[in-house]
RNA sequence: GGGGAGAUUCCCGAGUGGUCAAAGGGGGCAGACUGUAAAUCUGUUGGCUUACGCCUUCGAAGGUCCGAAUCCUUCUCUCCCCA
């Protein structure tokens, strides 16, 4: 098989693929320009996006040209695929505004080149598109009858579809057609949940152009215990430092079941794949050295280096051990507090809710009350607990943990 | 158009006049055990409060009653069946 393919295969990214003799034939005599669409719905990309662009990258790095599509124009619609409502509508500008950002996302992992490695808008060609034309160009290719037998058409089938979702397998169609005729594009890749609209595009390009076309799809990511791979209890895992910080970026990776740790190295970095089996398999404590190792890597590729440091600071300094002696704490998430505050002591309770750990005084008080509440290493297991700053540490700060996970810095100022 | 069922606390789902902040499960949080894992066990899970207690919540708005998630009226939405 082609060494690019190979790569994919073994690193686990292939679920199914349309003719994987042929891809991998058209692959070994020459590049092949591919691309991946995604539409911009929401203001970032979240890491359940991101499996096709470590793919891309890969193929991208064997020598093939790579198109990232944003879908401008297919976001006013919304894929119904894999959904179980109607996917709310939003406005052109916001729509926009969320494909600069996330293009700004890829450009940073993936370095878009404008030459082998570029970006494209389906509203291009979608925006104005004259309705009668595209029916008798495009839409007398469809077969109502051969669709509604799609998966993903029957679930909706019983809860509602409205006409313009329905129509969302003719536009991705579409842009796969628009794509092979502007630029020679003749594979498209993609979760698995988008196969049906993959394999149309491609039936579309055999009828109107003639040409033979390729589908690679990709496996929807899980985790061990079955769920979405990147939901935490705050929502998604998302690429913005300003929705998901780096430090918790780093955390949820850091703190993967075993189970997934192989599978998501192989995903989620490029260490060479010998490597990726070798750290997984570890035994005991030394898997923390592993995970750890994941997740300086994935926070290194998402947020750069030195944020992956950071991150990777701080959690020395917040899970080193009692005291952290020397553990550079400066990276922990913090804010401040004025001393005149802390001089006429805080309650506890109001304490942890200022520093984000507890969300109401009730919770804070649950907490302190099961013995989860710590502050600089201290417990603290009276409720009416006035914190001044005699408890401050030698930095004049507070550390404060609540149970093992979490954990927050109060600087006096 | 006709008939029926339903909307409950983060989710599922009990409750059908006071003992209901509301069973049970899931999820979350905390504790034990550990490796910042999994599994397991325990506790906890609307808000304010030291507490007594108070406030908000059972699709929406009114009403009956000393008292309503529970009864009545209107409305909104969902599902099912017949046409």
């Amino acid at each position: 098989m082609n060494s690019a393919l190979q790569t994919l295969q073994e690193r686990g990214f292939i679920q199914q693929c349309t003719d994987l003799e042929g891809l991998s034939k058209a692959m070994d005599s020459g590049p092949v320009t591919f691309y991946e669409g995604c539409d911009p719905t929401g203001p970032s990309l979240h890491i359940g996006h991101m499996v096709p662009y470590f793919a891309m990258r890969h193929l991208h790095e064997a020598g093939h040209n790579a198109i990232v599509l944003m879908g401008g124009g297919t976001a006013r619609i919304g894929d119904p695929s894999g959904k179980s409502s109607m996917r709310q509508i939003i406005s052109y500008e916001e729509i926009d505004a969320n494909a600069k950002r996330f293009l700004g996302q890829i450009d940073r992992f993936l370095k878009l080149d404008d030459r082998t490695m570029y970006s494209e808008n389906n509203k291009n060609w979608l925006a104005d598109l004259n309705y009668i034309d595209f029916l008798r160009d495009i839409g007398r290719h469809f077969s109502v009858n051969h669709m509604l037998s799609f998966e993903a058409y029957k679930m909706r089938m019983e809860t509602g579809l409205t006409f313009i979702e329905f129509n969302y397998q003719l536009l991705q169609s579409y842009d796969f057609l628009q794509l092979y005729k502007r630029h020679g594009c003749r594979l498209q890749i993609g979760g698995n949940d988008q196969w049906g609209n993959i394999v149309a595009g491609i039936e579309l390009i055999r009828r109107v152009e003639g040409a033979e076309c390729f589908g690679l799809t990709f496996p929807l990511v899980m985790t061990s215990d079955g769920k979405k791979m990147g939901k935490t209890e705050k929502g998604a895992l998302f690429l913005d430092p300003a929705m998901t910080s780096p430090y918790d970026f780093f955390q949820y990776w850091r703190n993967v079941a075993d189970a997934d740790l192989e599978r998501f190295l192989l995903l989620f970095t490029f260490l060479p794949t010998a490597l990726c089996k070798e750290l997984a398999a570890k035994k005991d404590a030394e898997l923390n050295e592993s995970k750890a190792r994941l997740a300086w890597e994935v926070t290194s590729l998402i947020h750069g280096a030195e944020e992956a440091d950071r991150a990777l600071a701080a959690a020395k300094a917040a899970f080193g051990g009692p005291g952290g002696s020397g553990a550079d704490m400066s990276q922990v998430p913090s804010r401040e507090l004025p001393r005149s505050e802390l001089a006429a002591g805080i309650g506890v309770l109001e304490l942890f809710v200022l520093a984000g750990l507890s969300s109401s005084k009730s919770e804070a008080r649950r907490l302190v009350q099961q013995g989860g509440a710590t502050i600089n290493d201290r417990k603290v297991d009276d409720e009416k607990a006035s914190i001044d700053a005699t408890w401050l540490d030698s930095e004049g700060a507070l550390f404060l943990r609540a149970g093992k996970k979490r954990v927050f810095r109060v600087v006096a100022k």
